[in-house]
Order: structure tokens, then C-alpha cells, then sequence
RNA sequence: GCCCCGGUAGCUCAGCUCGGUUAGAGCGCCGCCUUGGUAAGGCGGAGGCCGCGGGUUCGAAUCCCGCCCGGGGCUCCA
């Protein structure tokens, strides 16, 4: 007896030798998994398998199915309008799906890509069967040569299997694997939502093929849900609310692409995160250092960066010697570090820098402040012996945690890149210093109670990592953190301590940054945001609004109680109407707006506006400061004995 | 770096297909009026190397070529 179990939970008992498409309430399920394996619905139930899960679009394997079979008909749709276009790949993706066309050099014109969506919307009203059918390798390579399909008999070529399968709906057919629909009626919604180009296979040297991306969904408010979705993010991009709010400007073509200028308010956004920065990292036992952003290249010669990195770095010439613009600070840090004989007692030591780096990184991969030319990297480069290696992995976690928390990011994954146990001969190190190595990060982690993937195979040559991602306000990862260990740099330039039975041994030496780059990090919370910073980080903190002109002595002996108590507030000049300049202050996204009109001047009050929330109705200044206090100030300075 | 698409006022965009009056709109900015109570008061005005360079033409924002910059991808990210 098998038994067949419905998306709802609902469980029949399947007939022997008949679909599973013929059992279940009309369009009930999209896919199914029998023994861990998807099958279509058109698969015949045999004897003697587990249950039949039936799955719908709210499963990761509903959507594929759902987003595949439509990239089937985004083919489909193709080949009927463009007749010469070859077949590349086309499969579902994380959101949707695309295909991959060769074209013969041309490339889709908006125009096309409505017509294909019309041509698609057809392909759904014919409802065509989708039919699956297995053939032998080398027949299935003659059909497709057959039809031209060049780069299918490519694929093929290159299959291990004897047996393939095809999908064929009405005149269309295509190797896949599968599973699929079994009907194109099942896609009810369905969007192209733009083209682009991407190599054949991905790789530069191959033709190119015009990628089409689609979405579709099971209705029609889904696919207008997600178009609406795309659009809030579409708006929250820090490329163009940066610019809007006046906190940064790229203007690349007189500076050059990839580098940021930072206006009034971000700066002094980024003053407040770097302060914070600064101050808790000496709470936590690091020293602050400074160095040049510019050396001799010779020092990464020493580094060895130099070699392969030489196509990304600035290099120039003075007086016949060459330098560079610094792309990282580790040569520094360790020259620090280097500047006298060191003890065991001293380690571990925490050198942190505000280091600004400037990478010529390649103009396709530039992308407002996540990917910029010039950065600053909260850097520290901590070094320590084998024994302590453990619990300063742990500090550096729980710091990372506390920082993370502090700018409103809640969710974490962790990743540990080790090295491939296969081939030691690929890494620097003993495979004593990479165990007990791996041993210490994994150990700390699991002491912090973290969740982790070990990546085997994923580390650098010089040493294993860890890797912190998190997850933002509408739930996009980002990857930042990461604690980078390394056995090399310390063995290239020599960095030694006495330990305690005299001898003098390596460092162990640990690179981390933890928001990685202060200008990637600010893009990110200004999107996680969507420019609404919390109270402590918003440029204006208050803004003071008087009704009338009459008011705007009262207003100014607000504003200097405010300022006098380190607040970040600025008056406004009480032109226009009332509203208008609420509404303007309003898009300005300030967090709180103080009016001040007759009532408020007789009774010596402010009447408080926040924004989410509305007027908060009036009260005493004193009232308002003390309400207000912690919420002003950084999370390390909240709590404390600092009063207005 | 490679492929595709784009660049017009401070911003968002129309005009370009098919070359031809003085290149437009909304927002913003400036001025005047309005003295206003929690998201847009009224009237007027200024503002353009139509990305840069070259070519075709009697004539180029418009057609062609090169370059710069941006966007979407591919790739890369020790």
C-alpha cells in the first residue's frame, strides 16, 4: 500500500499504475517527491515505494518546478518568434528563472522581451502537456543536432549517463532533467522581467549568449506582490537614497568611478559609527595605530601581495623608486609589532586602524559604496601565541556580536573555511597548526553557542577563517565579518616573541574586520534602514520647527539647551506653512521634530513629533531630554552616569 | 576586463524612430505675497557645452565612429 500525502496534509492511499496526477484534487500540487527523489505527477505509482509527498508553490521544490517549467516556456516562446536562436541553459534560480539564447550577435530589444511575454501568455492558454520521455544518450545527441541545438549536443557530449531524458511541450523540446508541470496552464502569472548577456557556461573566452530573466507565480496578486517588493528595494538602494538624503555623492566622472565623497551629514554619521568604533575597541584591549597610505612597494614585496596583487594595487614613481597607495594595512601592523623585541607577556596584542585602502578593483564589479576603489576597513591585526589562540578567537566573536547588535542586525550565519586535509601540500603550515588551528575556531564558536558550516576546501593557502553573514530588515544576507588566521605573513617577516622558556617562537597571527569596510557597512545599514536611522545615528536628531517668526526666539534658546547637551539638532527658519515644512522634514527622515508656537512659548513646553509615530502631544523641555536621554546616545555610552 | 543597454536643467523624465522655428514638463532653487498648529498656500523668475571628441550634412540633442561615465549581467574577490 502506498500512500499519497497532499500539500494540505491530507493522506489517500494511491492507486497502483496510475499517475499521481490522476489522484489528487485538480491542480493541487505542482511536483512530488517519492523517496527523496521529485518525480512529475504524471509519474505512475508503482509498488513498494515510501509515500508520495505532493508539493505545492509554497515548497523550495514546488517554486523550482513551478520556475523551471516556466523557463521552458520562456524557450518556447523564443524559438516561435526568433526561429534561429540556439538553446543554452535555462534553469530556476533563487527568485524565477532565466534562459540563455545565442542569438547570432543580436540582442533582445525591449520590444522583444514584451512580445516574448505575449508569446508566453499563448504558450500558457494552449495548456501543452509537458511529456517527459527518456532516450538513449546518442539519440538524444542526433535529435538535438538534428534541430541545430549545438550547444545541447555540447552538454551531452560531455554527460556521463547512457540514459537522458527530454521534455517535450507541443512543438517544444528540450534536455532536461526535470521534473516538471504537467501542464504550461499551471504557470497563471507570469513576468520577463529584463535581459542581459553572460557567457556560454561563464566563462569570457565562450560566446555570449542574451540571458533572459522571468518570474511567475500561481496568481496574479503573488506576481504583483513581488513586483511591488522589487520596487522597495528598488527604492531603498543606497545609490540613490545616499544621494537624496544628502549624505554621499560618487561623482565619478570628475574623481573617477568607485570613489565616495561624503557630505555633511553622512560624515557625520560616519564620525558617530567611528567613534563608537574607536571607543570600543579600547574597551576591549586594543591599541589604536595609524600608518602611511603610502610606502615603498618593496614592503609588499616582503608581504608577498605584491606578485599576484600587483594589477589591483596604485603604483607610482618617485625618483626612481616605486610606490604604492597602501590596499591593506597588515605590512604596517606589523611593523609596529616588529619595532622592538616582544615577550610572551605582551600578547596577545590588538593593534585596530581606521585603515583607508585603495584596490583598483575591475570597473564591472564596482557598485556604489558596497564595492568601491577607495574604503576604510576597521582593521586589527591581533598577535598571539598557539595557547591563547582559542579564547581571543572567542573575544573577537563576542565583539563582533556586541557591534552587530549594536546597529540593529539581530540574525548571524557562520561559516569556518578549512583547509582540504587531501592536499596539505597546497597550504602553508604544518598539519599541526592547521588542526589546532581549526580546532581553536570551532571550539570558540561552539562556546558562543553559535550554529556553523565548516566549508572544507574553502580556506586561503596561508590560513583557515571565519566567515560572518548577516541578515538585514527584509531579509537580503550580507557577508562582513571576517576572522582571518595566518601562519605566513608571520614567517615572511620574521615576527617572533620570547616565550617563557626563552625561546623565541612565531606568532600566530590573526587579520579581522569585523564591519569590513566602513563605506560597504554604510550602504548596507542605510538600505536595512531605508535611511530611517535609529535616533543615536540620524545626522539631525531633532529639528525644531516654530510656527510663526514669532517664535523663533524661543526656538533658538531650545536649539542651544539642545546643542549645549550634545545633541545633533538645527532649527528651521519658520518659512512657509506649518505643514509644508513637516512634510519636508519628513522626507529629510528626521527622528524628531519639536514645535514651537504660542501655546509652547506661554507654557514654556515643546510639543514632540516622531516620526512612525505621530504627534506626541506637548511637554516640559526637561521632560522631553530625560525621555530621551539613552536613545541619544551609542549603546557603549547608554546606562551610564552622563546626564544632561 | 568582456557583453548588452543608457547619459537631455540640481533631481525624475519627454523630445531622438523619420535631422529643420527659440529643446520641454513636474519637483527642487530664487523673489514677492501669504503669518501658518502636525505630510504639499498662491503668483512670478532664473536655470541647458542635449556626457566628451571627431565625422556626415546647408543644418545634428536627433545619423555614424572613438572615448569617458553609469546601469544590468558574466567573471573575480588574496
Amino acid at each position: 500500500m502506498v500512500k499519497l500525502r497532499l500539500p494540505d496534509g491530507r493522506e489517500l492511499e494511491a492507486k497502483i499504475g496510475e499517475s499521481i496526477l490522476e489522484q489528487i484534487p485538480p491542480e493541487s500540487g505542482l511536483v512530488a517527491k517519492v523517496d527523496g527523489r521529485l518525480v512529475d505527477l504524471t509519474w505512475i505509482v508503482r509498488e513498494g515505494v515510501g509515500t508520495i509527498e505532493v508539493l505545492n508553490f509554497n515548497s523550495p521544490e514546488g517554486r523550482e518546478t513551478y520556475w523551471h517549467t516556466s523557463s521552458h516556456i520562456l524557450a518556447q516562446a523564443v524559438k516561435r518568434l526568433f526561429p534561429d536562436a540556439k538553446l543554452g541553459i535555462g534553469p530556476a534560480i533563487e527568485e524565477g528563472f532565466f534562459y540563455d539564447f545565442d542569438l547570432g550577435g543580436r540582442s533582445f530589444s525591449p520590444e522583444d522581451l514584451e512580445r516574448i511575454e505575449g508569446e508566453m501568455r499563448s504558450i500558457v492558454e494552449e495548456n501543452l502537456p509537458v511529456v517527459r520521455e527518456e532516450m538513449e544518450r546518442e539519440e538524444a545527441i542526433k535529435l538535438f543536432r538534428s534541430m541545430g541545438e549545438v550547444y545541447k549536443v555540447e552538454l551531452l557530449e560531455e554527460m556521463d549517463e547512457d540514459v537522458v531524458s527530454v521534455y517535450r511541450q507541443g512543438e517544444f523540446v528540450d534536455l532536461c532533467r526535470g521534473p516538471h508541470l504537467p501542464y504550461t496552464g499551471y504557470v497563471k502569472a507570469l513576468k520577463v522581467l529584463h535581459a542581459s548577456s553572460a557567457y556560454w557556461r561563464g566563462d569570457e573566452r565562450n560566446p555570449v549568449m542574451q540571458r533572459v530573466y522571468g518570474i511567475s507565480f500561481p496568481t496574479e496578486e503573488e506576481l504583483k506582490r513581488y513586483l511591488k517588493m522589487r520596487e522597495e528595494a528598488r527604492k531603498r538602494d543606497h545609490r540613490i537614497v545616499g544621494p537624496q538624503l544628502d549624505l554621499f555623492s560618487m561623482p565619478s566622472e570628475l574623481i573617477g568611478p568607485g570613489l565616495v565623497i561624503w557630505h555633511p551629514k553622512g560624515a557625520r554619521i560616519r564620525r558617530v559609527i567611528e567613534d563608537f568604533l574607536v571607543r570600543v575597541h579600547l574597551k576591549w584591549g586594543y591599541e589604536l595605530v595609524y600608518s602611511p597610505h603610502i610606502a615603498y612597494t618593496n614592503l609588499w614585496r616582503t608581504s608577498g601581495h605584491l606578485s599576484y596583487y600587483r594589477d589591483f594595487m596604485y603604483v607610482f614613481e618617485k625618483e626612481g623608486i616605486e610606490h604604492a597607495v597602501k590596499p591593506m594595512n597588515c605590512p604596517f601592523h606589523i611593523l609596529v609589532y616588529k619595532s622592538k623585541r616582544r615577550s610572551y607577556r605582551e600578547l596577545p596584542m590588538r593593534l585596530f586602524e581606521l585603515g583607508t585602502v585603495y584596490r583598483y578593483e575591475r570597473s564591472g564589479v564596482l557598485h556604489g559604496l558596497l564595492r568601491a576603489r577607495g574604503f576604510t576597513q576597521d582593521d586589527a591585526h591581533i598577535f598571539t601565541t598557539p595557547e591563547k589562540l582559542e579564547e581571543e578567537i572567542f573575544r573577537v566573536i563576542e565583539l563582533d556580536e556586541y557591534l552587530m547588535r549594536s546597529f540593529g542586525f539581530e540574525e548571524f550565519k557562520v561559516e569556518i573555511s578549512t583547509w582540504d586535509p587531501r592536499h596539505p601540500e597546497e597550504y602553508m603550515g604544518s598539519e599541526e597548526d592547521w588542526n589546532r588551528a581549526q580546532y581553536a575556531l570551532e571550539e570558540a564558536l561552539r562556546k558562543k553557542g553559535y550554529e556553523y558550516e565548516v566549508m572544507e576546501g574553502e580556506a586561503a593557502f596561508y590560513g583557515p577563517k571565519i566567515d560572518v553573514k548577516l541578515v538585514d530588515s527584509i531579509g537580503r544576507e550580507w557577508q562582513l565579518s571576517t576572522i582571518q588566521l595566518d601562519f605566513n605573513l608571520p614567517k615572511r617577516f620574521n615576527v617572533t616573541y620570547v616565550d617563557a622558556d626563552g625561546n623565541e617562537k612565531t606568532v600566530i597571527m590573526i587579520h579581522r574586520a569585523l564591519l569590513g569596510s566602513i563605506e560597504r557597512f554604510f550602504g548596507i545599514l542605510l538600505e536595512h534602514y531605508a535611511g530611517n536611522f535609529p535616533l543615536w545615528l540620524a545626522p539631525v536628531q531633532v529639528r525644531i520647527l516654530p510656527v510663526a517668526e514669532r517664535h523663533l526666539d524661543r526656538a533658538r534658546e531650545v536649539l542651544d539647551r539642545l546643542l549645549s547637551a550634545g545633541i545633533r539638532a538645527d532649527l528651521d527658519d519658520a518659512r512657509g506653512t506649518l505643514g509644508y515644512r513637516i512634510r519636508e522634514s519628513e522626507l529629510e527622515k528626521i527622528p524628531i521634530l519639536l514645535v514651537i508656537g504660542d501655546r509652547e512659548v506661554e507654557s514654556g513646553k515643546v510639543a514632540v513629533r516622531r516620526k512612525g509615530k505621530g504627534n506626541l502631544g506637548s511637554m516640559d523641555l526637561d521632560v522631553f531630554l530625560r525621555e530621551f536621554t539613552e536613545e541619544f546616545l551609542p549603546p557603549d555610552l547608554r546606562g551610564g552616569s552622563s546626564t544632561f
